[in-house]
DNA sequence: GCTGGGGGTGAGCAAGCGCTTAGGGTTGGG
DNA sequence: CCCAACCCTAAGCGCTTGCTCACCCCCAGC
């Protein structure tokens, strides 16, 4: 885990896909999806990035929906267990919190196309595939709030309003998402550096001077 | 200013459109464009709402194009206006971050479907329209990072990234608008407060402790 | 009471949509 | 050498889309 954190820490990011034809047309799907929204893409687009004619799209998918529920389901399978490895792990709630955003954040910044469908896309699934993220994302937020949670009653942060912040916290990372790679003034891991920094002082436990 | 501040500051949020029935299927079309997104809308859905014929829409509007690039630059500058206000207002570095802050998400909470389509649907504007509003969006910019530089430069604030903390703290305030109102736990001037208090934090001028 | 014109409608066009179906090329087992 | 299983394609179906056009209604001015 060094050299692959540019690309938000993942070596195969469709890897679990197969077969071959079906993750090509997977990747054309993202791709697509994050450059002009689910709703203004045609599943004659996806086909063609893909290198095939439209009908050989549903030969491994039912319908355009489907895609992008495959898509957001490995998509917040994969963010979930990026917060949840952190608020289960060693350290302070101070280490972990940092660790939760610094990797959440490499996440949505190396892997900004996925990361754009999966958190923007949302109200675009049909109703029980909405429902069943849903759940995914209840559990990072209840795995955010525990890493405050511990840090309030260990008294090594100061939060007046933990759902509060909570929700600030992931909203904050979440966005990254939506503007990172506009120009290439930084690297996913330096955003994802100051951002935990930034979060930090968020919850009262900042080192304002330390970091030159 | 006082009772007000539920709707986002704005008694009359689009008073400057007139005749009636071009208002009326203007709000017509902010109401559908938050709910399912500039291209899931049609121009039957917008016409619908405001209680005429697919048809009317054409005499009020070229297209439906134009109806979000008036949306989007109404919306815009009305932003603008806020964080010009607040950033080129008195008192100091602090409070006109405080101000900044806490008008700005009053406004895309409180004004929160106005604001999801300013905000999220940028990138269904036409070419030419685009860059016109880009160019708000980089003013907007612009206001934020002169508070921040002249709290840095007056030894109040200890940022070590201006430009990031920047984006940082208006991409905090900007996702309000998309996770808002999913219920009714916080009110507009709640969740401005907070947040006020969350980017004095992050610039290294929070008050841990004074704040009950 | 007639009239002219701005605000509105019903019907519909061409284009593009998601998706289906009948059929063709390639490949591995007998 | 045959053939069946597997992928894929060309063509196109039924429908919806953004948008248009011929027409109508209502009301102020004479």
């Amino acid at each position: 885990m060094s050299t692959a954190e540019e690309t938000g820490g993942e070596n195969m990011p469709w890897g679990e896909v197969t077969p071959d034809a079906a993750r090509r047309l997977l990747i054309a799907a993202v791709e697509a999806f994050a450059e002009r929204g689910y709703h203004a893409t045609t599943t004659r687009d996806i086909a063609g990035r893909a290198g095939m004619s439209p009908a050989a799209l549903y030969i491994h998918y039912k319908t355009k929906e489907e895609l992008l529920h495959k898509i957001s389901t490995i998509g917040h399978t994969k963010a979930l267990a990026i917060l949840e490895s952190a608020a289960d792990g060693p350290g302070s709630a101070a280490d972990r919190l940092v660790e939760a955003v610094r990797s959440f954040v490499v996440w949505h910044a190396g892997q900004a196309t996925t990361a754009r469908v999966v958190q923007y896309e949302l109200d675009a699934l049909g109703e029980e595939h909405r429902a069943e993220v849903v759940l995914l994302r209840r559990r990072c937020d209840a795995a955010v709030r525990r890493i405050l949670s511990d840090g309030v009653d260990a008294g090594e942060f100061e939060v007046p309003d933990v759902s509060g912040t909570t929700l600030a916290v992931l909203s904050l990372c979440i966005d990254v998402a939506r503007w990172f790679s506009l120009d290439g003034r930084w690297t996913p891991d330096e955003v994802g550096a100051m951002y935990a920094d930034l979060v930090l002082r968020m919850v009262g436990a900042g080192a304002p001077g330390p970091q030159n």
